[in-house]
DNA sequence: GTATTTGTTCAATTCAGATTGAACAAACTG
DNA sequence: CAGTTTGTTCAATCTGAATTGAACAAATAC
């Protein structure tokens, strides 16, 4: 590795080189990373998450850890904990290049395939426990009334209710199926 | 209205009793509000506003502000942010008591109701606006080729993959009127 | 009119969780 | 073997958003 005086400067924040160092992000990348950070930020996600991703999947060749880090301005913590993350979820992977004892990671390009295991792996055991949450509500509300903490009347208006969520739960599930098909 | 001594205590806060007052929440509500709170955690939306609906759904007549405040041990400003955000979400509703010049609020029940319209105001909106971001994109692109900031190579790779997310979001539109019809 | 009740607003606080960076571990190099 | 490169971990820090609470406004009561 190019790098001429180990002790240039102390590890790395004495003068942060443009924070973001987007010295070879063209506009079209920039704006694309951008909105894969905002993408994931709205979906509740570290927004570092879509940074990385934006950046491999507009790249032509996978990206070490060190250029990754380089390009995007993020600390080598945030890069490998959100490549990790990125695998895990699938939306990436790990390539190893042949010369190189780097790791690398390029995007997975077929989103489909992203979308589809994330509703397996995430989307759907959610709302299958939905069910028991509600299971254990019925529970506990014939508990609060065995033990003579609710009415009767209050017993039959919460049940109604809870009734009202087990049909919406069943409705959503039958659904699952057809929404699975055209996934 | 049915108040005995007006001076009972000073207006709100006193000596706070027990942080949340629990006092009469049955082991039922407790559960049902904490479920609503973490609903609405997951999906990156303030606690409270899960509470409240929690607290409402199960509730057997519309409570006022102050009530709700006092049993989810939350404060006046929190509950009348949150009350506004659900009822302009279409998830509760103002109801005027006839003696009472409170604000009363009640669940909409029909959380069918409150899906078809969250989707409609939010999540479609969202959608129709990505194609536009996938377009500026495109002329983004055009521009950095033209500007010579890019070989004709990288446009072409590039060109590529923002075609793949255009394939992606038509994919998606044309599924819309499908979910819309069950939905 | 003044006093009281009720709801809203917004600056300050608090809290959760994302990010950092330095210490560490592991794999390789010479 | 010591030295270098590379990735991981985790405590400390930073950031953004939720929550508070007190000042305020509006409506009503007296």
């Amino acid at each position: 590795m190019p790098k001429p005086s180990p002790k240039k400067h102390p590890p790395s924040t004495p003068t942060p080189p443009p924070p973001t160092d987007d010295g070879k992000l063209i506009a079209t990348r920039k704006r694309f990373i951008e909105a894969g950070a905002n993408f994931c930020k709205n979906l509740g996600l570290p927004r570092s998450l879509g940074q990385i991703y934006g950046l491999l999947y507009l790249s032509a060749r996978p990206l070490s850890l060190q250029e990754i880090c380089q390009q995007l301005g993020i600390s080598k913590g945030s890069a490998s904990q959100g490549t990790r993350q990125l695998v895990a979820w699938g939306a990436i992977r790990h390539v190893w290049i042949p010369g190189s004892r780097k790791d690398h990671f390029e995007a997975v390009t077929e989103i489909g395939e992203i979308i589809r295991r994330t509703y397996d792996q995430h989307f759907k055991p959610r709302l299958e426990s939905a069910e028991d949450r509600i299971t254990e509500l019925r529970n506990l509300l014939e508990t609060d009334y065995r033990n003579g903490r609710i009415s009767q009347e209050e017993f039959e208006r919460l049940s109604t209710r809870i009734q009202a969520l087990e049909r919406i739960s069943s409705k959503i599930k039958s659904l699952l199926p057809l929404l699975e098909r055209f996934l």
